[in-house]
DNA sequence: TTCTATGCCTCGTCACGCGAGGTATAATCG
DNA sequence: CGATTATACCTCGCGTGACGAGGCATAGAA
């Protein structure tokens, strides 16, 4: 029952959520915001795919929610845990190491 | 009933195996080794994943089967279709933007 | 009042990655 | 000779995750 891997599909939602809630805690609508701002429009999380992924990670124990009020509106903030940093570190390896793999098969021109 | 995008899905699989054929044709088995060695066994595309997709990609008209008997057993080398190559452009594309964006929300200290 | 922005949510679909298993031949090694 | 390893193909079924479309509610602007 550990932290599955996300293999080889990309889990790219749920890296970037964990990266931008280590800097600080935000809620949902901000962090679909922010993701596009970030990485330039390439990079949009629907509300389909966020919300969902938020509750998972939730419910697996990565982050705590901490609702708040704001002019008349709910929020959900979300805190990492300290295990949604581990989480994070091992996901962000994967990543890397995985990126660079593509990244050699896109440069190959038989050298190497 | 055009190219599906993967959109934020990896799709890894499809676009390594369009790269090597690009460069020559080459049957299953070889595919598997070669991007096991290439990318330093980050990438390994089990047999689970590999034969399917080629099977997909046949389907969609993405290469072309080229069955041959060596020294007594079946190998069915793929060639890439024109539509094939078009497919790499577009995938290696997406992958290009979505992994600069990925790596820019990675490197975010809140800097830039 | 109607529209836009904020802010949350769920449901159903679909594709895909993957492990486990299966077949068959050729070569190698005891 | 028999067993094991490497080659070479394949399928089935599972799980999960990405996604679009939709829905609810409030605040403020037009």
């Amino acid at each position: 029952m550990g932290e599955r891997d996300p293999t080889l599909m990309a889990g790219v939602p749920e890296l970037v959520v964990l990266r931008l809630l280590a800097e600080r805690e935000m809620y949902g609508y901000e962090i679909a915001r922010t993701l596009k701002v970030l990485s330039r429009e390439t990079l949009s999380l629907g509300e389909g795919v966020l919300y969902p992924a938020l509750h998972a990670m939730e419910a697996r124990g990565l982050l705590r929610p901490r609702p708040r009020q704001v002019e008349g509106r709910t929020r959900i903030y979300y805190q990492l845990t300290a295990r949604g940093h581990r989480r994070l570190e091992r996901l962000t390896a994967n990543w890397q190491r995985m990126s660079a793999g593509v990244a050699r098969i896109l440069g190959t021109s038989d050298h190497e």
